[in-house]
DNA sequence: CGAAAGGCTCTTTTT
DNA sequence: GAGCCTTTCG
């Protein structure tokens, strides 16, 4: 059988070129992940490759998952072998291997965003600043830059230019000692100490350069500069590298991603053949345009010539609601219809947003409706409370030095350990340069001392906290993780602790589903187990989780869809302020940023777009009037359907043309005055709530909002423009 | 020491 | 609206 059979010249050429660098620029919907896929397939069956000497580097582990999946039909052979995940744990697997040269305990654990911060504010304390006066999040983000850029603490004080940049310097320095105090890493230092490691360890590098022949870089576009040059030391003995981007889905230039590598690219491979992937095979050629005239907007960019052979399809279609329950309404009903008119069904649908904040009114509305839905990290799994409290256990049982994790539990249930004590354990633990940990397995002497530290009381809580741990120590050595996970909840009394909370029930289930995670690690052997499990939970993405099988509209951020595709998909929020967002008004690369963003989330689509803005919005707590996004003007009319009368009678209010020139019925004087017809008492009809009594009315803008008691439908809030409130005597 | 209540600041996006 | 921090009281 001929594996590269059903690919076209230019994926063809993408896939057989094996020897040497190779530059593919994939448009959304060419068939990237085919590409990649096949490639991997023709090196294993066609030229004889081991997998032992494949690496392929993708984006999120489930982009891993499904190449792996893919992988193993396309090629009927074990992948055991091959090495496929993302950067991140690709690094943490050769740091546990190979770290302790640079002095990295093989123990060592991972530290989120959470753990990040709530370190941070510790290392701010440490050197005496206070932590409201120099916001943990940027200095983190100030951090994190530094590290995507291989640059250590000395180096950034030396540069440092400002005293901001003094500050981070010195934060980062007191930072970095307790990192190391605690055996852990960030998600930065991942990367970072791998290049570091092989920078300083040749042989090392050594022994991964002659095993990795042939490299594979997936979503390119969105690496930084440590990840590249992770790719550049791994390939340079073979030379086979084989990087896949699209510079109009670049949309992680926060994280510090850089464009940079995709141009560099020619420059450091001189040698590269680009293959340019431009036929589209996923969505309509309405779609397809809409989406190039909106990205041609962007300056900074080469224009590409995609095209597709797909039919013209439906208008993309422009919604503007009145408040976001409407919008979220609208959505849903909306979607309701399509299910029952045959166009497409739930799982089929995806509703897209800019910010996770958005996806709460959704949910509210989708739970109201007994519509199915499957949203994508709600408040996200592992940053829930319990769950983060058993895995800090299971972390300080893997490694007693994470004061992190044992700060976090050591008074959790109440032992009665408090502020005071905590301090204490924390300056002996400095004055004897000893984790706190050991500082614990030491209480008993101390207490014996002349100058005993702690009150009798006290000391006994300590050491029964100590002994504890140790007891749950011993038993990781020879148990599994769910054996251990069970053992720790009962051992702390941390079940018994959380049913009696109020909304304990709840949070039990997610401790038991944390579980149901473990026992995908139950076969491995007892300390390995657990270290895979702790990293397997801490580099997660939240669309990892996304299941595509089970039914349901699928609710997802903008960034997070980056690789999915849907039939149907809705763009909520489709406001200035919102899409694009606020904080990129000032700095005109971010708003491309902003615009590539609303691209991915239109070309994720195959036959139908919406595209949904709200005119009053509130956000955090307070209400605003929105204008429509810039980005709506980008589009030429004639891609366009809004402003026909509504679907659904019900949703009539709710559903409007986006640029009302001309609002039929509206009367509004804007002068403080609401309309001259309409004041509170007045009766009024509206076409899908029925009669109701006007209740108040108030000028905003040059319209006026009334709030209408209906007798069948309850209270509402509509603006008189929209409504179409028929007077009744 | 700890629970409860009140006040404060924010939120972009995530491996 | 929510989480985090501080304050207050038992």
């Amino acid at each position: 059988m001929d594996i590269l059979a059903d690919l076209n010249p230019a994926q063809k050429q993408a896939a057989e070129t094996i020897n040497g660098p190779v530059l593919i620029l994939a448009g959304p919907g060419s068939g990237k992940t085919r590409v990649i896929t096949h490639r991997i397939a023709y090196l294993i069956r066609v030229c004889g490759v081991s997998p032992h000497h494949i690496i392929a580097v993708t984006f999120t582990n489930k982009a891993a998952r499904e190449m792996e999946s893919r992988l193993a039909r396309l090629t009927g052979t074990s992948l055991r072998d091959l090495t496929l995940g993302t950067f991140h744990s690709v690094c943490a697997r050769i740091l546990r291997r190979d770290g302790a040269v640079m002095g990295i305990s093989p123990r060592f654990v991972i530290y989120d965003d959470s753990d990040q911060i709530g370190l941070i504010k510790q290392a701010l304390k440490d050197i005496g600043l206070d932590a409201k006066q120099y916001a943990p999040r940027a200095i983190s983000s100030a951090i994190g830059a530094a590290k995507s850029q291989s640059v250590g603490p000395a180096d950034y004080l030396g540069r440092s230019r400002s005293y901001f940049e003094e500050v981070v310097g010195r934060v980062y320095e007191r930072y970095e000692q307790l990192l190391g105090e605690s055996s852990a890493l960030d998600f930065d230092d991942l990367l970072m100490k791998t290049v570091r490691l092989f920078r300083e360890h040749p042989a090392i590098l050594g022994r991964y350069q002659a095993r990795f022949q042939h490299l594979l870089v997936d979503e390119f576009q969105d690496t930084n500069l440590v990840q590249y040059e992770l790719v550049r030391q791994l390939g340079a003995r073979h030379r086979n590298i084989c990087v896949v981007g699209d510079p109009d889905q670049s949309i992680y230039s926060w994280r510090s991603a850089d464009l940079r590598n995709i141009l560099n690219f020619e420059k450091d491979f001189p040698e590269a053949k680009v293959v340019l992937l431009e036929q589209n095979y996923r969505s309509t050629k309405n779609i397809l345009e809409t989406a190039a005239n909106l990205i041609a907007a962007n300056q900074q960019r080469k224009d590409k010539g995609l095209w597709t052979d797909n039919e013209a399809g439906e208008l993309v279609k422009l919604v503007e609601a009145y408040t976001e329950q409407e919008e979220a309404q609208f959505v849903v009903r909306e979607i309701e219809q399509l299910v029952e008119n045959d166009t497409a069904n739930l799982g089929e649908c995806a509703v897209l947003y800019r910010t996770n904040a958005q996806s709460r009114i959704l949910e509210e509305v989708f739970v109201r409706y007994g519509t199915p839905y499957k949203l994508v990290a709600g408040t996200r799994f592992y940053e829930r409370r319990e769950v983060k409290d058993i895995i800090a256990y299971l972390r300080l049982i893997q490694n007693p030095q994470d004061s992190v994790s044992l700060l976090r539990v050591i008074n959790l249930p109440g032992r009665g350990i408090g502020q005071q004590t905590l301090a204490k354990l924390f300056d002996l633990s400095q004055l004897y340069s000893l984790s706190q940990f050991e500082v614990l397995l030491r209480i008993s002497k101390l207490q014996e001392s002349d100058d005993p530290p702690f009150y009798p009381h006290i000391a006994r809580a300590l050491v029964g906290f100590a002994e504890l741990m140790q007891e749950l120590i011993a038993a990781s050595q020879e148990m599994g993780v769910v054996e251990l996970l069970d053992l720790v909840v009962e051992r702390t009394a941390y079940r018994d602790f959380l049913l009696s909370q109020p909304d304990g029930e709840d949070r039990w289930e997610n401790v038991l589903e944390l579980r149901t995670v473990a026992q995908q690690y139950h076969d491995l052997i007892p300390p390995e187990g657990l270290a895979a499990f702790l990293e397997g939970v801490t580099l997660v993405a939240d669309v990892d989780s996304l299941d595509e099988t089970a039914s349901g509209v699928t609710l997802i951020t903008l960034h997070q869809a980056k690789g999915l595709e849907f039939p149907v998909v809705f763009i909520v929020g489709m406001e200035e302020g919102i899409l694009p967002h606020i904080k990129s008004f000032d700095d005109p690369a971010q708003m491309e940023e902003e615009r590539r963003l609303c691209y991915v989330g239109i070309t994720r689509a195959k036959r139908l777009v919406y595209l949904v803005r709200t005119f009053r919005r509130s956000l955090m707590g307070s209400s605003n009037v929105n204008q429509p996004s810039r980005f709506l003007a980008d589009i030429p009319r004639h891609l366009i359907s809004g402003g026909e009368k509504p679907r659904s009678k019900e949703s009539a209010a709710a559903v409007y043309s986006w640029n009302r020139s001309a609002p039929p019925d509206a009367t509004p004087s804007g002068n403080g005055d609401p309309a001259p017809d309409v004041k509170a008492g007045s009766r009024v009809r509206h076409a899908a709530f029925g009669d109701g009594v006007v209740v108040s009315c108030q000028a905003v803008d040059d319209d006026a909002e009334v709030v209408v008691a209906f007798r069948g439908a309850g209270v509402k809030k509509l603006l008189l423009s929209f409504a179409r409130l028929e007077r009744v005597e």
